[in-house]
This record gives C-alpha cells, sequence and structure tokens, in this order.
DNA sequence: TCCGAAAATGAGAATGACTATTGGTTTCAG
DNA sequence: CTGAAACCAATAGTCATTCTCATTTTCGGA
C-alpha cells in the first residue's frame, strides 16, 4: 500500500494528525496517510472520485470510510455544494483560513484568502451577530459564487 | 388545490415570479404558488419534508420537481449543508439580502444580516478579489455554522 | 364558449451517492 | 509469540432525489 507518495507529510504535520486521530481512539494508517497525501497534492478541495483516481490504490468503501473518520477527528472538511459530490479538503487549522470560489456550472471549488483588514472587518461584524443570537458560532464561511474559467 | 393559502403573495410579488416564470418559459402554476405560500409562510430556508407537511395537499414528487424549476427560474434558493435534506427559500432578490446561521448539530438553518457598514467593507474586498480572479463572481455567501440553542 | 395541443401533475419505479455489514488481515501490547 | 482490537475491502443495502408515463389542467384560437 506504500509504493509512491503523492505528496510528503513533513514531520509537524504527521504529529498533528497522529494527535488528532488518537484523540478519537482511532490510529494514522496508511490507507489514511494515502487520503491524506492525496489531498495534499490536489492543493484543492477534492471529490471521492478525484481521489479514488488520484491514487488508484484506495478502495472506495475504505475511502467513504476513512474520510468520515478524518472528518470527525478534525483532520479534513467535507464541503457540500450543488453538485453530485461532496468535496474534502484538509481543515483550516492544518492549513491556514482561506475561503472558497465555488463554479455554479462545475462545481469545482479553489481557496483563496481575504487581506488581513477586510477579514478583521468581517470577524468583528461577525462577533456582534454571534453575540445577538442564541447561536454558539464555531466558524464562518465565506464563498464566492461564480462561473470558472474553464466553464465560461 | 387551493383551499386555504397558508400566506398571501402580494400582487407585486405574484407578478415579479410570473414574470421569471415566464423568462424560463413556465406557469405560475397553482401548485408552484403552494410551494411559494409555504416558503413565505415558513420564514427560514425549509427541506422538502417540512413544506410537505406545512401543505399536505402537495405531492412529493411535484414538489421536488416544481422546486427545480423555481430555482432554475430564480424565484427559489437551493441550500446544501452536511444534514440529509436540501433546504429552499426564496430568491433573495424577491426578499432581501441575508446570510445564515446553519446548527452543525441538527442542520437548521436561520436568516440573519448584516449591518450596513460590515456588508459594504465585505463587499468591497470582495471585488478586489473578483479583480484577481478568472472567476466571474455571481453572488457572495456567508455564512456562520455553529450549534442553535435547540441543540445545545 | 368549446377544442385540442402543449404543459403540468402525481403515483410509483429507478438512480446513484453514500453507509452498513461481514469476514478476513494487520497492528500492538504483554 | 499470541490474542484482542482496529483496520481493510468487497458488496449488499439505504434513502434523498429524479425519472416515467398515464391522466389532468391550462390557455389561445375558432
Amino acid at each position: 500500500m506504500s509504493t509512491e507518495p503523492l505528496a510528503t507529510i513533513d514531520t509537524e504535520l504527521d504529529e498533528q494528525i497522529t494527535d488528532l486521530l488518537r484523540q478519537s481512539d482511532q490510529r494514522f494508517t496508511k490507507g489514511r496517510r494515502a487520503l491524506v497525501e492525496a489531498l495534499l497534492a490536489g492543493g484543492q478541495p477534492m471529490t471521492i472520485p478525484q481521489v479514488l483516481e488520484a491514487d488508484t490504490r484506495l478502495a472506495q468503501s475504505s475511502a467513504y470510510r476513512n474520510l468520515v473518520v478524518l472528518e470527525a477527528a478534525g483532520v479534513v472538511t467535507r464541503i457540500v455544494t450543488n453538485d453530485d459530490f461532496a468535496r474534502y479538503e484538509l481543515a483550516e487549522h492544518l492549513t491556514h483560513h482561506h475561503h472558497h470560489l465555488i463554479c455554479s456550472s462545475c462545481g469545482d471549488i479553489t481557496d483563496f484568502a481575504l487581506d488581513d483588514e477586510a477579514e478583521a472587518g468581517l470577524d468583528e461584524a461577525l462577533h456582534k451577530i454571534a453575540a445577538a443570537t442564541d447561536f454558539t458560532v464555531e466558524a464562518h464561511r465565506l464563498d464566492l459564487v461564480g462561473v470558472c474559467s474553464d466553464c465560461d
């Protein structure tokens, strides 16, 4: 199951993930490592078919199951659009805070970041909202919906 | 099919919707009117089971089909969370620009608006991003993810 | 008002992304 | 080395959503 990794998981990341999984009584196995490598190599949210294509050694059933495990442990994030397939990417605290450009035509997603000033302003406004609400806010999600250059 | 409307569609809204549908060569039929009335009465994004329960005269297959038609015409918006069911609400240009509080536990969604200043700042930042991108931006979507008071 | 073609409806069947099951394999502590 | 717990993979479900098709409704023209 380990021939040629698609991407390299550095020691720090490895420890973080191992730790996260341990907190859910789970191990960082080869299959799960292969998933993380595929996502890392992809560099953007990927559907399960894309992941399976990127690493053909992965079994579909295990990919689905392990992605659920990884999500529960907080290693990956599941993103669902109007597309048929859900997409996964590494969780923000393992990478960095960012947002998404979602193509309304093909469903493809790419990442982008807001400049610090805008992000700070947004954060402030959201804290006000959160305070005035019964919600316990965990995170915010900002997406731009449009048409990507391929579909245009 | 028309006994007791759940909500009243005023003349202006009626004309807007009729117009939008006409642009897709579709009619504003009783079934579709009943759907809009249910969404209007609901006041927040609703799943199809919720809509069917709100107006038991609606057939499931027609509800699914007509919601697709209404979305294509720009009358309603489909919102998809990690919950099992997709949710629908009246499109923003028939109501007003707003955002969503999404409960990560039960999937429930409620609406909220940003104050004008924050919204303007966000808009400006997003325009910059859009300009630096291959995307043709159609809209932005801002959600707060958290736990609602019922689930807490 | 009456008629017929086109569009819409609704009950049920089909689809397909995703999940559960099951039986075999790997891992790791002792 | 050994046994139990965790993992893996094939495959059989599940279930929200979509499709099918016979019937009904709509609506412009006669």
